[in-house]
DNA sequence: CGTTTCCTTGACGTGCACGTCAACCAGCCT
DNA sequence: AGGCTGGTTGACGTGCACGTCAAGGAAACG
């Protein structure tokens, strides 16, 4: 059932994005939905390519990052040199997305500094108001 | 010395970015330097900025987001409704920060495998060419 | 003094990621 | 046959984040 190709409109509705998205996404060749005569339809193949996508756009990758990254996970590389290079690719994303991790605790480090410092600020005004 | 104003050009040079895109952030009010007659002269506190907006920008908010949360580290929130809207911000902006450091992990981990298998690809085809 | 250099403020242009609208099938219902 | 629903392809519009001139001020240099 899980595996059964969607159409366009439950796609929209599972993933929470406009048709036009989509069909954007397919003229970027991130996706390529079969065909029943005219209509789309999306099998998991597609459904697991664009989870990837809209997890990378979370952390500001654009498009054409991803299409790159999805290279990667498509397991057609046909020849090695293809295969090599996506390999490349992936190891130099994956020592990008660690520093990311890295700036990311950093960031909520700070944050939660800051947090408790205008909580305490709040909480010193609830005193001062009595 | 590490305090003393920059220019628009050092700030450039250090931060890695055009004046365009320093007056653009003023005129988004991101940025606020001093002038001297026409000039702007940046201190300690628009590079703290700038460090913060450049890193929100690594994770995908949008410049109006970054103004929100910048608001939260400029502690002069005058009154105290102001400031508990900026902790309500704050608070709300870590969750989704722990969300993303989640999911990053995540993906950490899928890309990891998936360059596994690669790997191990590429090792298979070298046996083979022997 | 003129020229060069650095900076300034508009104003318009650009690339990305879609939104919006028009016109047009193709089934299905009655 | 007529109409509705849902999908399709263009074509053009939009918001964001700047880039790219054009025109000019002010300071520094020879």
């Amino acid at each position: 059932m899980t595996d059964a190709p969607m159409t366009i409109r439950e796609m929209c509705a599972a993933f929470d994005v406009t048709p036009r998205t989509l069909r954007f996404y397919e003229t970027k060749e991130l996706l390529t939905p079969e065909r029943v005569g005219q209509r789309r339809l999306y099998g998991k193949r597609d459904r697991a390519r664009l989870t990837l996508i809209l997890r990378g756009k979370r952390f500001g990758l654009s498009l054409e990052d991803i299409r790159q990254l999805l290279d990667l996970y498509a397991r057609d590389s046909v020849n090695e040199a293809q295969m090599r290079r996506a390999c490349e690719l992936g190891r130099a994303r994956l020592a990008q997305m660690q520093a990311q991790r890295a700036e990311l605790d950093e960031a909520i480090a700070d944050l939660t500094t800051e947090l408790a410092w205008g909580e305490g600020q709040l909480a010193r005004l609830a005193r001062a108001a009595e």
